[in-house]
DNA sequence: ACAGTCTTTAAGTCAAGCTTAAAGAACGCA
DNA sequence: TGCGTTCTTTAAGCTTGACTTAAAGACTGT
């Protein structure tokens, strides 16, 4: 999965701690910490939004994409990942 | 939702028709035309990293934020957008 | 009228985002 | 050694909604 989440590098460059940032952008721990190590397959606009505005940053401080050819096949309705 | 989807910009000007991204994509036209008019809450990364690589682009290129005083705010668990 | 493109609705499947709870790892500090 | 703090991880469960196919509608041009 080729999409990078490059969120711990703003929370490192400011100085935040996870349990503030969740709970000032309304998830848990847990699902911050996940996410923080690109653990998660995909994200809610919501959520996405909610980290935006906690953090004044766009989508792309938290988003990165390395290409990889991969991306380029059409997936089957049976071979995955 | 303040997460704009900003695709259409890159397919008008590229010139591409909504069909055969769809099918390089490898997703269907109705999904492409639903995110395309920012009508979904979310996305997967392997949709966005496959959107990525078919346009040679970032995830910068596809979503942008705009503020919103509301975002800053923790939803409740029982009021919801 | 017909073909091409795109949108929209509807109905359904199913992955996974999200939660809470609890335990574990790693740090420092008295 | 224990305690506090921070962060991670696992597990179980809930609920949303991304995705699909199928079909119909809207619009354009020929």
């Amino acid at each position: 999965m080729p999409i990078r989440i490059t969120l711990d590098e703003l929370i490192t460059r400011r100085g935040l701690k996870a349990k503030d940032l969740a709970a000032e952008v309304g998830i848990s721990e847990t699902q911050l910490s996940l996410f923080r190590s690109g653990k998660v397959r995909g994200i809610r606009f919501s959520t996405l939004a909610r980290l935006c505005a906690a953090l004044k940053c766009k989508p792309a401080q938290l988003l990165d994409y390395d290409f990889d050819e991969n991306d380029l096949i059409v997936p089957d309705r049976d071979e995955d990942d």
